[in-house]
DNA sequence: CGGATTCGCGAGCACTGCTCTCGATTACGA
DNA sequence: TCGTAATCGAGAGCAGTGCTCGCGAATCCG
């Protein structure tokens, strides 16, 4: 019943008879259609039978390749999330690797040219869940990628010296420590537990600005001029830094 | 074609002949069944055919009273905004006037806790919008609700004296100023354009941390212990509030 | 009381996800 | 090489959805 993502017994990780060669292709284009769907109609109009009608095969045919509506949307979700991270990978290396505020801007900035290059797939990944649907374990690695990008960047801060500003006043509540144990237990000692919590209010922050935008909730509230979205994320960005000291 | 959301001609407050007694009933009947299955399956299962059934009657009847599927759903946003606006407000004048922070942390809480109360409406309202769907006009002014009480609050605290910290060392940026221009114009003077760009920012925070602790962006990352999620959640609202220069 | 609305209902259309069966095609071992 | 087993494509079909239309009954109002 549960038809695994590859075919029955093994992955062949390149496709050796003309069976598997065209089961990969087929595949290639089922999802290369959904995302075309997805991108233009968004998650809820996805539909098998139209990506059916689109490669010109019958309806029932797409389940010998996708297992459900559901698997598909699963596999959109990870190559969301996969190409979410490369693109924020891909700006965080660019520029050199010394300049904190240079990458965390780039980092920022990618996500949210990302987010609004891939509107469908941001709500996908960052939006509401679908009803019934739960994330299933394959999206949890790619998810962090760019959550990691943040990680290492607090931890480059903390071995070079950079201190958080304590505008609390205080260290960390011994209540939210505990609260961060799982997330503390992954982590090198050397990024502090305030670290973690400014890391996880900053990402919270970026995420919420950008899904903010996105979706509508800013309008009427800061101009629709495009170059003014784009100033208005650029101070948010410059005080996010200025947050974690490294402004 | 256009159904307005009341009868024909004119909005009777308080309805007199049999029919539009009736007609108020069973369109409040509607809006509660509506308000069931949005709670328990999700809005993406909100079935109009579902609410006829359960009312016991066609599924051709129910469009007497609703124009569409989006039309309730419409009604639903316009319900979620006035409820979590609601709660919002009434955590606000609970404690005191004097008392900033305390009302900072009061509004953050209630609207946390409506949030986690009310999962799918707070979906429907801060999560991915529906497909080709737009937000009417009627849902802009109940969706400013808990924002203005954002507004007021810095409005209040401009007033009292207190002074934003600038971390980030300068003035607003100019491009970033006239991005505020919208906000700034419905704006009494009182509060600062830098207090604005502080408000939205901590707004949007407000809003990503809850929806990413909705969504399950928090899983093992934050202990899935209420109480620790309740901790994580009251040391952000420590630090926002001194973010913004009342804590 | 009688014309004008309004209402409830059933049938129907087009669409969806998904299952099952039945040939046809392909792969692979004896 | 050949025959069995696995795979695949297609079509019919089921249950569900949103939405429309026409008809008869109930209701309102002058």
């Amino acid at each position: 019943m549960t038809q695994s993502h590859t075919t029955g017994r093994q992955a062949p990780s390149v496709p050796r008879t003309a069976r598997e060669r065209a089961r990969a292709e087929i595949t290639r284009e089922i999802l290369q259609a959904g995302r075309k769907h997805l991108a233009t109609d968004g998650a809820a109009a996805l539909s098998l039978r139209a990506i059916a009608r689109d490669l010109g095969m019958a309806s029932s045919a797409v389940y010998r390749y996708v297992a459900s509506r559901d698997d598909l949307l699963t596999r959109l979700i990870i190559d969301a999330y996969d190409s979410l991270g490369a693109a924020a990978e891909a700006a965080a290396t660019v520029p050199g690797n010394d300049d904190l505020v240079g990458r965390w801007s780039a980092i920022c900035l990618a996500v949210r040219a990302w987010a609004r290059a891939n509107p469908n797939e941001w709500a996908l990944i960052y939006g509401s869940p679908v009803p019934g649907y739960a994330a299933p374990a394959d999206t949890i690695a790619p998810a962090s990628r760019v959550s990691t990008l943040l990680i290492q960047l607090l931890a480059e801060a903390a071995v070079r010296g950079f201190r958080l500003p304590d505008p609390a006043g205080r260290e960390l509540s011994p209540a939210a420590r505990t609260a961060l144990a799982p997330v503390l237990a992954v982590l090198p000692p050397v990024v502090s537990d305030t670290a973690i919590q400014a890391g996880l209010m900053l990402w919270s922050a970026l995420l919420g600005t950008i899904s903010l935008e996105l979706f509508g909730q800013f309008d009427n509230v800061v101009s629709d001029d495009p170059v003014d979205r784009d100033a208005f994320f650029a101070e948010c960005v410059h005080r996010w830094a200025a947050q974690i000291g490294i402004g």
